[in-house]
DNA sequence: GTGTTTGTTATCAA
DNA sequence: CTTGATAACAAACA
């Protein structure tokens, strides 16, 4: 499940590797999230080359050496961005992973679940796979960009303007649970269900509360405990629950820490009492009924 | 066959 | 318009 640490952790990777690579052939493969369609897009980015790699909440932005335009990756819930490095194509058309290549992705690429490879001039390639087809690939022009960041994302967790002040103006008022607050993405971009239920259990706030019922005192707690887990989380290069890996195929290390997520039934490492789940704001979630108030 | 998994959007209701 | 709840999407797995 990327989330913004997942995320920031492949485009950390891809700025390595791609600034200044050159697209030579597009191959898009049994898959219908792009825009413009295929074979536009293939044509479209032959000869174009690759300025910066950012990323806005969990969404992944390619800026092209073409003012204003730029090429857009979401990795919904089982995507994954893989660059190879000194291709080599065999008989059938299939292409060995370079040495360095973890293993985790079946040291075979493209694979059954690639969407789309991406070939550039010196031979290497990048890889777009999505087991579910939830994810999608667009191109967009400067405008749609700033429109599609402005609309659909509120503050960066790690951002000035992410601060004690604004989380208590979103709870203001709100008889949502604060589990759904903080999963919003026009409120605070990039955190997902995985990093909503650890911060939640680091500030000791059970997840069901209604958002406008947080004290002060919890309000600052939260926001310590949501800048706390982002940051420690892109240090250990992310969560690899069942299918996340990073742009040269291995496994985020971040499943070493997690306090509440996955761990249903186990006993809580602060208490000792056994980890609860239930439904909350329509997600899966993670808590410890005694610690979290 | 059934239930579960989640990021995001659509839809509906209040 | 705002807010909140829920279904839907896709595909695999236990």
């Amino acid at each position: 499940m990327p989330e913004l640490p997942e995320v920031e952790t492949v485009r950390r990777d891809l700025v390595k590797h791609l600034l200044g690579a050159r697209f030579s052939k597009i191959e898009i493969i049994n898959f219908k999230n792009v825009a413009p369609e295929a074979t536009f897009l293939a044509k479209y980015l032959k000869g174009k080359s690759i300025v910066d790699v950012r990323r806005r909440g969990k969404l992944l932005i390619i800026d092209l050496d073409v003012p204003e335009k730029h090429l857009l990756f979401h990795l919904k819930m089982t995507g994954q961005l893989i660059y190879l490095a000194d291709n080599f194509m065999t008989a059938g058309g299939h292409s060995l992973s370079d040495a360095s290549l973890a293993a985790s992705v079946g040291g075979e690429l493209p694979n059954k679940f690639t969407r789309a490879h991406f070939i550039f001039d010196n031979g290497d390639s990048l890889f777009f796979n999505d087991l579910r087809k939830f994810g999608y690939i667009k191109l967009t022009d400067g405008p749609e960009l700033e429109k599609i960041c402005r609309e659909n994302y509120g503050p960066e967790p790690l951002a000035k303007d992410f601060n004690v002040d604004y989380l208590k103006n979103i709870f203001t008022g709100r008889l949502a649970p604060v589990k759904a607050i903080l999963l919003n993405q026009k409120l605070i971009a990039g955190l997902g269900n995985i990093y909503v239920d650890e911060a939640l259990f680091s500030a000791g706030i059970d997840p069901g509360r209604l958002a406008r019922s947080l004290r002060l005192e919890e309000i600052k707690s939260l926001h310590a405990a949501v800048v706390y887990i982002i940051k420690k989380a892109i240090k250990a290069r992310g969560t690899t629950f069942r299918n996340f890996v990073d742009a040269r195929g291995k496994k985020g290390n971040f499943i070493d820490y997690l306090q509440v997520y996955g761990r249903h039934q186990q006993a809580c490492q602060r208490c000792g009492r056994p980890i609860q789940k239930k439904k909350i704001a329509g997600r899966g979630t993670h808590y410890c009924q005694y610690c979290q108030k």
